[in-house]
DNA sequence: TACAAAGTATATAGATTTAGTAGACTTTTA
DNA sequence: TAAAAGTCTACTAAATCTATATACTTTGTA
């Protein structure tokens, strides 16, 4: 399961797409818009800023903003700046790779090889998946569900 | 991430597999070949025998063994039983569910739906694999790695 | 220039989950 | 009847997650 960090992280990055271009958007905002605690969701933004992700600007009339296009930030990157790990065990993760203790021989342990595939599954998926294909997803959503 | 449960609960299973139709083996035994906390280990295979995976036979020459043919026992069962939800999102776990309550209308969300994807390509891998195919990826490995 | 808006930074608390341990009990076999 | 082996419940220690508190800095504007 993701952490509230992380989801928090993504659903913040979708709301910055759809403002994307505009003025940056203030914490408060976000964070009533969302339902996220706003101190909380402070942490986790000057992550993302110090990540590279967002820009921000102090003072009145300032917030955040993204940096890039939200058809350049991928799902998968969100993941790994907030310590969600994408593998389900530790000896096929990529970027939090630590060996099983219990495990004697990695290279030919059978468990291992199924959730290596799991893993390339799910790494392909969130690595193809942009904040702004989120943003159109939810247009799509909205059309077929007639809301 | 799985937890050690989960991951404790499939090597046992892995290797009451390879035991499959041979006289019961002694949770001593499977917890000092793979590992495991014997303790521990003695209240997972409890978990599985009462899922009715499991056998046990109590007294001397008593211990584990598999219910049912590996072919026969799928990891996603594990998972399932060991308390390890599939999906990464609580919003779109078959057998976990529940509401995000920071969200406000799932059916639109174009988050929940791009690991709707994810846990539906999980879930194919894992409810295809089962503990006789762990072990027999385990003979491949070892030939094509020459050990 | 002072004040309010807004982000920055660090520390800490509370809750929950996970991993593992302890100990007493029951059944079975030799 | 003693030893082997599983059963059951409770407990504890550690880690992690979520959230809050507090004090500080920067910026815009009246």
């Amino acid at each position: 399961m993701l952490s509230k960090k992380t989801r928090y992280a993504i659903k913040a990055l979708v709301i910055l797409g759809k403002n994307f271009g505009e003025a940056p958007m203030q914490i408060s905002k976000i964070a009533s818009e969302e339902h996220i605690p706003k101190k909380f969701l402070e942490q986790i933004l000057l992550d993302l800023r110090n990540a590279g992700l967002l820009y921000s600007k102090k003072g009145a009339g300032g917030g955040y903003g993204l940096v890039k296009d939200p058809a350049e930030i991928f799902v998968v990157q969100v993941l790994r700046l907030t310590g969600g790990p994408v593998a389900l065990l530790p000896c096929v993760s990529l970027n939090f790779y630590q060996k099983c203790d219990e495990c004697s021989n990695e290279a030919t342990c059978g468990v291992r090889d199924v959730f290596l595939e799991v893993r390339n599954a799910t790494l392909k998926i969130l690595s193809e998946t942009s904040i702004a294909d989120i943003i159109s997803r939810e247009g799509l959503l909205i059309q077929n569900t007639g809301v």
